[in-house]
DNA sequence: GGATCGTCTCAGCGCGTTCTAAGGTTCGTT
DNA sequence: AACGAACCTTAGAACGCGCTGAGACGATCC
């Protein structure tokens, strides 16, 4: 993407928030920090993070908890959890949860960055990965498109913005997420780029008599669907 | 693949070797076993195994020497490593030794062939002699190409930087994973190597009337497609 | 020492991509 | 129905990416 990855971290002790922080902020991602399993829900919705970080002992909400709604809300998003104890079994219902990878207590920070380095490749893109809603196909690794037999060749800041929407289906995005995401505008500059982008790519992906994919909402984004 | 891959198991504890052994070979792989580093060596010699599963703590030779020989005889093999212990100096040092990665004892079998898997997708070096992508053939052995009918020259960068297009076809190669892979570059300095080489290549494969194979992906990279 | 080959730098330019801006259209609210 | 806000559409300006040709530099061979 155009703009740096997002990862949350979400962990109890404040201590761990700001190592990994620091760190992965010095590797150039941008990180976001919750500090409760309810946070860190509510951060994950707002942000769309490509990765969480995730501890799995927290008071309230803990990290196979916040794991399996993020999973059953149909949310993809890596999950790295944090584990305390060194025991089969945790990892293993963390793993079974829908946790992608795991990592033991305490870990040096080398580890964290080789995990989630790792896990960006697998999760993020992955080979041979082609995205499919509706009878809409995105080949991430030819950066195309494909509806109705034909191929449909993309600009970077519209394959962003597809890509973005292909993630996430169904899911009203606002224009805010999708500027931070595909523009990486901290600020509304008052600009009219993602209307034009979004005239761009219905031109290319909804031509003649192909019905709609990207709907606009009044007042808050634009919503892929049927 | 032809053959079955192989993977060489080095433990001083047979329960362990006998998991993972039955284990591994159920998943179709050829597994051979050593009890001590000594053996591990020997065996590394004999097989050519593409990865190997080394416990660490081992009497004698313990798995992080027969790393560093393997790494210092150029044996560029994967090595995953097997850690009793759970603590991070262990671990770290086991990957600056050379290993792939490393797996904290006790772990389920689903773990380690997790760790298997995705080493050997990373780790494995297709050593095919000839490729091919449309019409254009490119033989590795021998260092030259062909095309309509005729054998085409290339030198070491132009050889290096077509390869990585015939191994990774109809995916797109960005700036930044070539410059990587074919210059090793940290990219301090911006430069357009690339794009010259690119020009080479493309004068070469692409005389006259032929259809262009390296396509341009604006704000992204290469890709070779028809 | 000269010639050839391979690698890489540099600067100018063409053109695709991105974005702005202005006017038009639709929608929701009253 | 009327109004303003939100969104759409279009054209074209501005930007910068990538292409190109020339040549500097070092290595190798004669």
């Amino acid at each position: 993407m155009s703009e740096a990855t997002r990862i949350l971290v979400v962990d109890d002790d404040p201590r761990i928030r700001t190592v990994v922080r620091r760190g992965l902020a010095y590797e150039g991602y941008r990180v976001v920090e919750a500090a409760s399993g309810e946070e860190g829900l509510e951060k994950a919705r707002e942000h769309l993070p490509a990765l969480v970080v995730l501890d799995i002992m927290m008071p309230g909400i803990d990290g196979l908890e916040v794991t399996r709604r993020l999973r059953s809300a149909g949310d993809e998003v890596a999950i790295l959890m944090l584990t305390a104890r060194d025991e089969v079994k945790d990892r293993v219902v963390g793993l079974e949860t829908g946790a992608d990878d795991y990592l033991v207590k305490p870990f040096s920070f080398e580890e964290l960055l080789a995990r989630v380095h790792a896990l960006l490749r697998r999760k993020a893109a992955p080979a041979g990965e082609v995205l499919r809603f509706a009878d809409l196909e995105l080949d991430v690794d030819a950066r195309e498109a494909h509806r109705g037999g034909r191929t449909i060749e993309l600009t970077t800041t519209e394959f962003n913005l597809l890509l973005l929407f292909m993630r996430h289906p169904r899911k009203v995005l606002t224009r805010d997420v999708i500027m931070e995401h595909v523009w990486a505008y901290d600020f509304e500059g008052e600009s009219n780029v993602l209307e034009v982008y979004v005239r761009y790519l219905r031109g290319k992906i909804e031509a003649d008599g192909e019905s709609r994919l990207i709907h606009t909402v009044r007042g808050a984004g634009y919503v892929l669907k049927e």
